[in-house]
Formats: structure tokens, sequence, C-alpha cells
DNA sequence: GTGACTTTGTTCCTGCGTTCACAAGCGGTT
DNA sequence: AACCGCTTGTGAACGCAGGAACAAAGTCAC
């Protein structure tokens, strides 16, 4: 129903993100068609779901048939703006960092390292996922250059501040945070958090509430 | 208002997780009490939401003055499980897999790895994280003896639902899985999916969004 | 002992996300 | 050419999370 732009809500747009993955191992796979049902179930959300999410972008596919798996593929990449590749930069090449580096994902997925930054002597040099790391010195004149407008933060919760503000100082205007840390970004930047070890203790306290779903009244130990 | 366990809701439970590491930090610094507002300054939320997720857990704070911050911590660490440790597996130790098996956090929140595992030969014997990585064929064993219920998947997206599969039958019940795959799990088992990509996508929509956010209404500048 | 201030805990309300159910439309078949 | 089955796209209701405002309660000062 709408346009193309304007407002899609952002829990849509990591669904989209899951579709797209999955669409791109059916095209792999050979297939030329999809029903919403099929990708709703590979993807692991309700079919009506799946159809409303796609509504977002407008009639994108055929009544009585189903989508079309390249068709729609480049449709969602397109609104994900996946066609273009973006430069982002990495601060913090720890194990993490290095993870994160070396994943192929990212590259086919439009997203390109054009900096690895870290502050340990001992690191600066080393090639990780093709691309050498640099000391963060050179961050503001590397963010300035290449117009990297993604940082992700990779490092050590106590540096992880001041990464930040420099990388919002240099211009980065989005950053993706693994730090264990709430950072504070100026308005207009936007800032999102992946604590690991959150996900843990959400998976530790369903695991608890089932052990014990009903402990005796109120009482505690 | 309720008794302690039934019904907390899930993002609920995310947040207490962010609100346990800031108090543990406020803890270490010395800090004695601390008020909803600057606790939820610290994690990023609004302190009457803050106040919200506590009331889940019954009266904690003292009105008129504010939450003692051991107090607190001890009672949310509480309700989260961190109180006993909890044995879980990690599979695939790849970049992303070392990363989780070194990452310290993980130990002063109540998780201990009690068996690493992988299918290539010259990573078996290997130690990381204090801990040998073991053959996968060792898993159903470990599992059964250390009756770890939690099991963290950092496979490649190929070999994980063969992975989650073998997991669920030696008696895992919660997974946590960072391959770019859905995975299917017998109904009583809990999957949490992170995927790095998506986060970044989500990153970039919002990046796009940003640059065009009408596309032919509003003059751009 | 009384008053006033501070902060919690709760309640109401608004908005969003999700799910269910139906109408519209297209292809295949007779 | 007309019918029938299948699938999409949309409209409406339900439930939940988030935010703001208010009442309860405890402490400090005098």
């Amino acid at each position: 129903m709408n346009p193309s732009r304007p407002r899609i809500p952002e829990a849509t747009v990591a669904r989209l993100a899951v579709y797209l993955r999955v669409l791109t191992g059916l095209a792999d796979g050979g297939r030329a068609g999809v029903s919403s049902g099929e990708l709703a179930g590979a993807a692991g959300v309700n079919p009506a779901g799946l159809r409303k999410d796609l509504s977002h972008l407008g009639p994108c596919g055929v009544r009585g048939v189903g989508y079309d798996v390249l068709g729609l593929r480049d449709r969602i990449a397109r609104v994900l703006g996946v066609e273009r590749s973006r430069p982002c930069v990495l601060v913090g090449l720890g194990n993490l960092g290095s993870a994160l580096a070396d994943y192929a994902g990212f590259g086919s997925r439009g997203f390109e390292f054009v900096g690895l930054f870290d502050s340990a002597p001992e690191r600066i040099g080393q090639v990780i996922g093709g691309r050498p790391v640099r000391p963060v010195t050179e961050l503001d004149r590397v963010v300035a250059e290449t117009r990297a407008t993604i940082g992700v933060i990779a490092t050590p919760a106590e540096v992880a501040q001041s990464v930040c503000d420099r990388l919002t100082a240099a211009g980065v205007r989005s950053i993706l945070n693994f730090a264990p840390v709430t950072l504070t970004a100026p308005a207009g930047v936007d800032v999102r958090q992946v604590d690991l070890s959150v996900e843990l203790q959400v998976l530790a306290f369903l695991d608890t509430q089932r052990d014990a779903p009903v402990p005796a009244l109120g009482g505690m130990a």
C-alpha cells in the first residue's frame, strides 16, 4: 500500500533481512517460485505476518501462484539498501572482532569493512579477512576519506564509550555495539546494542521458569 | 505485586539482565544506594519503565530514598537464576565460538562451559578459555554426564540443524544459535536466534531511510 | 511531634505489533 | 468461455509493551 519508503516498522525490517537470506538460499537451489506458507515456514514466522511484512513494499506476488524468488529477493535487497556497498569500520580486533572481520556473510550483503582498528601494537599490521589492522590513531582520517557511516565496536567495555565518541566525531551515524555497556551518543546517531550475555541470561531465565513454574507462593528462601 | 515467579515479560527479563550489569558496576565502585532515575540513565531506559520492570519482583526499594545496590543486585540475580552455575555446551570453535568460549563475562554471570566441541581434527585438544576442545562424537555423553541444559551453536550454517538435533536428542532444552539459519526444534525446546548480519542490515536500512526520508515529496537539502 | 520533600509503586492510557479471518484476483481445467 | 481451487493482500480485533501522571510511604528538618 505504501509508495516505497515511509514508515516500515523496525521489527518488519529485521524479518525482511531473514526473508532475504532464505530467498537467496532458494535462488541458489534453483527454485523459481515460492508461496507465503513455505517461505514463512523456512523463516520461522506466521504466514499472515509474512504477507503483511511484504505488503509494505507494495504488491510483489501473483495471486494464486505465489512469489517469484528472484524478483522478491531483488526487491527486498533494494529496500534494505543492499544494492550498493556500504563502507563500515570495525574497532577492536580481539576474538569477537576478528570473527566479524572474517565473516564472509557481510560482504555478500552489501557491507565492506574499509578499516579495521585496534590499539594493541602486536595486532597492528595483521591481515584479517583480507584487510590490514591499523592503529586507532588513523580512525578519524579513514572515516573521513571513505565516508564510512557505519561503525562496529568490538572492544573491551572500558574503552567502548571513548571509541563511540571518536566515531561520532568523525562522522559515523550508525553504530553496532558488542561491548557490554550502554553507550551515550549525540542525537541523530543510531546505536544498536548486541549483548551476548543478555541473550544467554534470557535463555537461563526461561530454563529456570520451566523447572520451577510455581515455587510455593511468595515466600523466599 | 506478583508473588515472585509467574509471568515476567520477556522484554523485561532482557532489561533485568542489563540492570544487573549496571548494578554490578555500581557495587564494584562502592556505591550503596541508587535512584530509579540514575539507574535508568545508566541503562538507557525510561525511569518509569524501570520501576515497572522492578515491580515484577515485588517491592524492593525504599520510598523517598531509592534502591539498595547490593540488595537489588542479589534480588535480580536470584530471579534470573544466576545464583547457581549452569552447565552449558558450546559447539563450533571457529572465530566466533572461540570468542564466546574465551569471554570472561559468562563465568561471572552463572554460566560455565562444561564442554567445547568441534569436528575439525586440528582443533581437537586445543585449550580455549581454560577448557579443551573435544570431538563432537563425545557430545551426547558429556551432555548426559553434566546434565547440561543449555547449548550454544557457533558452527557454519550447513551443519547447524544437525547439531541442533543432536543437542536436543541429548537432553538440551535451551539453544542459542549464532548460525544464520532458522532452526527447527521439538516442542518444549526454546531456541533463540542471534543473527549478526541481520543487526547490521537493520542499521543499514535506518541509514538509508535517513538519507532519503521522503522520496518525492519534501525536497532534499 | 509535625510538616514537607523525595522517591517508589501503581494505574491509566495511547500506540504498536501480531494474529485471525475474509474478499479480490489469477491460473488451470473442462 | 466459464468454473473452480489456490494464493495473495487487506481489514479488523486482540494482546502487549511503553510512557505519563498520580497516590502511597518513608525520611529529614525543625
